[in-house]
DNA sequence: TTACTCGGTGGCCTTCGCGA
DNA sequence: TCGCGAAGGCCACCGAGTAA
């Protein structure tokens, strides 16, 4: 595929309907970085990241910053398919559980995922609001998907919490949730998913402790990121700046509420390090493997 | 159909903190 | 005191949903 093709197929939603599409595009787009790129830039501050620079046909745009560590090749990719839908389908199997299995649930949803954004990238300026809004919404989709295929129902929607002045219904108060999951109707979860938690972070816990208060129940609430870096410097000097804010994580988790799960596909080295995040944070495989089958309960 | 609200993203800018 | 990198916040714009 030409990088003209990739961005018309990623632009349009209705192109990503199945896990198969998510897939067969990041087939598609790992076959053309192998030889059609204009340069793989290194970061400067920490080397496992690369931007991709592409040629004029992507007007030498460089993409968002791609962990090489968690990056999967076309071949490795292509090799992993069908495990990846084999463990999905067997996820409670406890064979399943395995670290090879771990870490292919997270390099190939965050290699899948990637290369839509990546592509998403070679939009020009005047479309990168564009770009965002598609990514994160076939984020979203995309991890309804693998839920969904591991036989729980998940959905997202609106729920409306009545708010109660003097014992009176005095308005609704509106949330619009990524993830509901449901077992016989009744919700077991709620979920964000986010390709980062700027600016976002403080949102989710709120949401967690008004949720609760205003529905006068204890339904857990978790998060899934993709990341939390975004590309910084200029040209000839590109490197990675983090965009979690731990100080936020750990005051809100201290002495508000703490979040029921949060899971990364490219986690942070601070946070299987630091306290409070250590103790909190996890990759996205102790969710698919473990947590999410609590929640169900 | 239109107007409005809400939630989504990542680049960019300012401020802060630390080491030389 | 200065310079640099990290941290934190702001912003523009988009798309979906909903009410009028």
């Amino acid at each position: 595929m030409t990088l003209r093709q990739l961005v018309n197929k990623a632009t349009n939603k209705d192109n990503f309907t199945s896990l198969s599409d998510y897939t067969n595009f990041a087939k598609h787009y790992l076959d053309f970085i192998k030889t059609k790129l204009q340069a793989v830039i290194v970061s400067r501050n920490e080397n496992n990241y690369r931007f991709f620079q592409y040629k004029k046909d992507g007007t030498y745009n460089v993409t968002r910053p791609i962990n090489s560590d968690l990056m999967l090749s076309l071949e490795e990719l292509t090799v992993g398919i069908d495990p990846f839908f084999e463990l999905l389908d067997n996820v409670r199997d406890d064979a399943i559980d395995t670290k090879e299995n771990r870490v292919l649930i997270n390099n190939f949803i965050y290699t899948c995922q990637q290369s839509i954004g990546a592509v998403l990238d070679a939009l020009p300026a005047k479309r990168v609001n564009t770009a965002r809004k598609i990514n994160g919404d076939l984020f979203e989709r995309f991890i309804r998907l693998i839920i969904s295929k591991a036989g729980v129902d998940v959905s997202d929607g609106n729920i409306a919490v009545p708010v109660k002045i003097n014992g009176e219904i005095a308005f609704n108060f509106n949330y619009q949730h990524d993830l509901i999951i449901k077992v016989d109707d009744e919700t077991k979860a709620i979920g964000s998913v986010k390709t980062s938690s700027k600016d976002r972070l403080d949102k989710i816990f709120i949401d967690k402790f008004l949720f609760n208060r205003l529905t006068d129940t204890d339904t857990p609430h978790f998060a899934i990121f993709l990341n939390d870096v975004q590309r910084k410097g200029k040209e000839g000097k590109y490197g990675v700046g983090a965009t979690f804010l731990p100080g936020h994580f750990k005051g809100y988790t201290i002495k508000l509420n703490s979040l029921d799960g949060v899971y990364y596909f490219d986690i942070r080295p601070n946070m299987k390090t630091e306290a409070i995040l250590k103790d909190h944070i996890k990759t996205f495989d102790h969710f698919l493997l473990s947590d999410i089958w609590k929640f169900i309960e």
